[in-house]
This record gives C-alpha cells, structure tokens and sequence, in this order.
DNA sequence: AATTGTCCTTTGGTATGACCAAACTAGACA
DNA sequence: TGTCTAGTTTGGTCATACCAAAGGACAATT
C-alpha cells in the first residue's frame, strides 16, 4: 500500500506501526483505539487488513478486545505478557505429565526463592512475611479465604527479589494451575496443616537456615501435590 | 464455562474445533490444512472467519503460516510455546532495565541449577557436561564456535532436572538475550576466562559441593554482565 | 428536575464476491 | 528425457453490504 517496506503482509505493516504508536505513548495507555473504519483511512488498507493487524496486535496482548467494543490500548508489562502466554500454554496442560512438570519447576523456583530469602530477606520482607503468614492464620476456617491468602504468602516469597519477572511468574502458576487447584476438596483440617508448613518455612527463613528453609518448603509442596495425587486418582509418577 | 458454542465470535467455533483436531491427532502433525476456501465449506463459516481462525491458530503457535503456502500443523511443545511468546515478550526489552530483569532471572534460576546438579546430577549428567566442556575448550579459538558451544554447556545444565519446562527457558533466555549479546565483541582472550568459568564451575559439581557451583556460575554470570555493561556504555545499576 | 423510554448513530462481527500474484501442476515441446 | 509454458490452486487484499449490540440524543413521564 503505502511507505515502508516491501513484501509480506499488509497487516504486518500496520501492526508494526500500531505497535510504535504504542509504545511510544502516542497511543496512550487505557484509551480505546481508533475505529477500524477510521484506521483504514488513516493506514489507507482496506478493512480486511486492519481487522487482521488488530487481531495480532490482541494476541499479543498489546491490546484488549471486547465484542463490540473498540479495543483499548494496553502497554505490555509482565502480567501482560504472561497472560498473553496463558492462551499458548494451556495446550501443555491438557495432561496429567504437562501439569506435572509445571508443577515441578514451580517447587524447583520456590525453593531456590525461600532459600535467597533466607539469606537475603530485608526486614520489611520480613514483616511482609509475618503479615501474610498472620492473615492466613485467621483465615484457616474460611477454605475460600484460606486459598487466597495461601496464594498471597507464596506471592511475597515472589517479591523477595525484587524482580518483576517472579511475580509475574507467581501470577503465571497460580493461574494456570488453579483449574486442577479448584477441583480439590478444602477443608479447615487441611487448611491447618498448610498454615504449619508456612509457619516453618517463616521461621526457618527468620533463622536464617536456607537449608531448612528450602526443605520445609519442599515438603509442604510435595505434600501438596501428593494431595491433588490421590485426589484425582492418578497413578504413582 | 464455555463448551464450544453459541458465543460471542464465530471464529472461536473454529478455533476450538480445529484447536481440538489438531491435539487429538485428527490433523496431523507437521501435515498442511486444508485450504481455507474448503474449511469455509466444511464449517459453514465464512472465508473471513476461517481466516480469523487461521490468524489466531497461528499466533497461538499451533500452525505455521507462510505468504501463499497452506498453514502447517504443528503440535504444540514447550518450544513452540517459547517462541510464541517471544513475539510479546520483546517489548519488554527494549530498555536496559528489561534486559537487565531477564538476565537476572537467568542468573537466578541458573545457580538453583547448578546447586541442584552439584547435589544430584547422574553419572551421564557429568558425562555430558564434561563432553560439553570439552567442546567449549576447543573451540576457543573461533568466537563464533565458542559462542555455541558455551550456549551448549549451559543448555545442558538445564536438561538436568529432566524436566523439558528448563531447556525451553533456556532456549527463551537465549533467544531473547541474544540480540544484545551479538553486539558484543568476542576474542580468544575473552572465551579463554569463560571457559576456565565453566570449568571451575564443572569441578565444583563434580566435588558435589553446591555452594562453590553457586558461586563460581554467579561469578561468571555477573563477570559476563559487566563485561556487556560496559560495551554498551550503561550507567552503574 | 430527574428519570425513563425510544430512536438514530456508531462500531465491531460476518458474509459475498471479486481480483491479484505467487506456487503448483500437467501437458506441450524440443 | 528434460524443459518450458499455460492453466489451476491458494493465500492476500479490496470493496460493499447487512446485522446486532452499545452509545448518545432527546422527548415523554413522574
């Protein structure tokens, strides 16, 4: 059609360019995009392509579509990211080995994140810790709650580094996990034993024993899983 | 919630439905689709919702798409889903701070893994790590060689684990990395330090001793950072 | 004046039909 | 037999039209 480059398809084009405006601020953040009639006259392309450029532009999570609603703008950050790769992931997790694995590096993440926090944790990680520890505690006889705060405690371990990579991560397994996650009976007893196995990794993390540390964490997550084991009835790994 | 049908956009019908052909086998692996004018027939859609499809399909990973060539299938495996994201992943690294969190990360998980190779890699494990450094050895005197051969030795600290989640972050970490690391200039001197790295690295696995791993792969990975650092001119952190 | 209901406009979703250029195929030709 | 060529697929693009839902303007109602 117009400037630029050469060949390939007409949609790469306008993504490209979409995807500069982006980032460059001059689409703003939260503000809807232009209407597709409005952009086939501004990119001179036909409908066709711009549908086409807005279509990629969604899978990559640089925008938000809603039917019937002009898409709005989205600049990428982590959680963007990882969401965006949520639709690509979920096809590895159809299996009992997909989830397993997944799993796996979460435990494998995990104790290497209680170990820097062992020794690293600032006090204010600390703090952060035994508020999130507390709130669990209280919320042993609410399993909905319960969950939630079993969730944010994990997710503190995820700050501890201060890189949002982690984070992101944290939010990628709680959110692609919790499908099997939701299936499991709850119950306070359960619950109970969860709160202990936080509280020890706490404590070891206060002492400062990585060692320790890493192994409360360990078992509290193969205990867990041994959990969701029998309770889909899967055979032994 | 949703169980195919009825929704808002006609083409997650056909998305869903080919989406399930393909993870069922019916469409096989590495085999071309069906030509979009025959889908159209066969879903009793329109072209410009099989289009659609065929446009999220591929950003999804589970087709290959090129300019006038029927899409090919492609089952969806961790690598797949690296490389998908790797298209949304990019606009997260277009700052220093970005590239600096990724590599952070890489250095994070990588001293987990070789803590976790010094407590419990197998004889073969060794096996190929010796052989893997062994090439690297060789190969000081090419940069270019050397540089996959270093790409190799660490790929094979993370097949260690056994779990195929590891060997596709690396091949995201070096993908995505790639592009500043190419900048960088290369010399027989400076493969010659990255080798003895990987060395010692090596013989503090094979002494089992996780805590000098750790260290000697913290040492080199910070080492290699500075040296990027301070080719490209970046302020202090 | 505030609220509610109705009409028109906007806008994304879909359907057709057409044309082009590159890739493929098969038959003609040397 | 090997090569060239013409016709056929097939994806990429364009133009146009219609629908249904969301938004907005305005009159009617309370």
């Amino acid at each position: 059609m117009d400037i630029g480059n050469e060949t390939g398809r007409a949609a790469d084009n306008v993504v490209a360019m979409l995807e500069a405006k982006i980032v460059s601020g001059e689409l703003e953040d939260q503000t809807p995009l232009p209407a597709e009639r409005e952009l086939m006259e501004q990119f001179g392309a036909s409908r066709t392509v711009i549908r086409e450029a807005i279509s990629q532009l969604s899978s990559r999570g640089l925008i938000e579509t809603r039917p019937r609603f002009r898409p709005i703008v989205r600049k990428p950050d982590y959680a963007t990211v990882l969401h965006a790769c949520g639709n690509v992931v979920q096809h590895l997790l159809t299996d009992k080995t997909g989830i397993k694995n997944l799993y796996d590096s979460r435990v494998f993440i995990e104790r290497a994140l209680v170990r820097e926090a062992a020794v690293s944790a600032r006090k204010d990680d600390i703090v952060s810790l035994r508020q999130a520890l507390e709130e669990n505690r209280k919320a042993i006889p609410d399993s909905n709650e319960f969950y939630r705060t079993d969730v944010a405690f994990h997710g503190v371990l995820y700050r501890i580094p201060r890189n949002p990579i982690f984070p992101a991560m944290h939010e990628g397994y709680t959110s692609w996990l919790a499908p099997q996650w939701d299936r499991m009976l709850r119950s306070p007893e359960r619950n109970e034993v969860n709160y202990l196995a936080h509280k020890s990794i706490l404590d070891a993390i206060v002492e400062r024993d990585p060692v320790a540390a890493e192994e409360a964490l360990n078992n509290h997550l193969k205990a867990a899983w041994e959990f969701v084991r029998v309770t889909f009835d899967w055979g032994d790994e």
